[in-house]
DNA sequence: GTCTATACGGCGATAGAC
DNA sequence: GTCTATCGCCGTATAGAC
């Protein structure tokens, strides 16, 4: 039927635009007029559809977390499950890792690039980035420390939540896409060649988690 | 006089209560009627001080953006000065660059503490994280990443750079003090003990580079 | 000069009429 | 589903108190 589709398109276009102004400016920044125009909607239809604003960021950040989640979960138990019965190695679960959204061809899409963004606003706000990042992402992530764990038996646990720390402080930064880097390189290394950035983090947090094994 | 050192109060807490709430709420979720109220000042007297809000930002950024470099470049000189005319160690110029602000008793201030989210807030941000960044801190920065181009000579720059993204991203994550951590490790972990962090972070942070000339 | 009290024009989210 | 009205708070200018 046309009239679900169009109900439909409207939804979206409202997802689209609250998701690449939030991402850009916080949720403080956006305002739901900003939103509404960006999306060629009445004022008032974002609340009809998804009730305050506080619940429109909600549906923002829901709407991609369980596709990213499915991808990494895929590729993790993939590394997990070629291994068995033995271990994969922490290669192989880093990239697991970053790979599935560093490298797929969707993520060159604006929509994507925006949500990653946002996820780097929020991951980094003392005031949300406890609470949401744990809400959307927290059994990945732990499945994801297993896998660690399967790697380095050695390895006490707070040195790889210590890690995790890490890389997860890499990864948002570079989800932040700000240019930063650019600047400091003069060129050299480009904040939204996200493909590209992957192979040098990839490295570098291997070998974070590596060392840790060899301390021993 | 005291009309001198009345002002400079005022002033000052003008300043504490604006990085407090920017810190926690972001440039946009705040409003100088609660800075002034938390300061205990007329609504008006931050115009008058500081001019528009977004000059008191920077107001609040550049006060302690200079002690801070002065730390780090004190420390990273030292350990160039000791190593002379040989190179210093990568986990000696990490430390330079970590332990000043990690491990400094001042840091327990809830004044740094506060600037430290601050900081971690406009790093990821995409609309300043690229320019308020480079203006503050970039002298620094540049002389940090010389000091590994010595110690690591064979390493090409764009591995350096992008090791110095990890670093920053794993550095302003710790910042935020999300509390994300703490949840995530079931309390092994704490985000607002920076010192015991710094450790953690050194190590894993000194890997990251190490690993770089060893795969030449 | 330093600071407070107040006023103003504009825009915020959202409830209720349609 | 859409449009409009409402009410409150926004940043800032200004007038005058100390």
């Amino acid at each position: 039927m046309t009239g679900e589709t169009k109900k439909q398109e409207k939804r979206d276009s409202i997802l689209d635009a609250a998701e690449a102004l939030f991402a850009r400016h916080g949720y403080d920044g956006v305002t739901l007029r900003a939103i509404a125009k960006q999306a060629g909607v009445d004022v008032a239809l974002a609340n009809y559809h998804f009730g305050p604003k506080r619940d429109l960021f909600d549906a923002v950040l829901m709407r991609r977390a369980q596709i990213l989640n499915s991808w990494r979960l895929q590729a993790l138990e993939d590394v997990i499950a070629k291994a068995a019965p033995g271990a994969p190695t922490v290669e192989e679960i880093i990239r697991s890792y970053f790979e599935p959204v560093l490298k797929r061809s969707q993520v060159e899409q604006e929509g994507w690039k925006s949500y990653y963004a946002l996820i780097a606003y929020v991951n980094n706000s003392p005031e949300w980035g406890g609470k949401l990042m744990t809400q959307f992402f927290d059994p990945l992530i732990q499945r994801f420390i297993e896998a660690l764990r399967m790697a380095l038996p050695a390895v006490p646990d707070k040195n790889l939540y210590w890690g995790y720390h890490c890389l997860s402080g890499a990864l948002t930064l570079a989800f932040a896409q700000t240019g930063r880097i650019d600047h400091l390189s003069n060129g050299l290394c480009r904040s939204d060649d996200l493909s590209d950035a992957c192979d040098y983090i990839v490295d570098f947090i291997t070998a974070g988690f590596s060392q840790m094994d060899e301390a021993q």
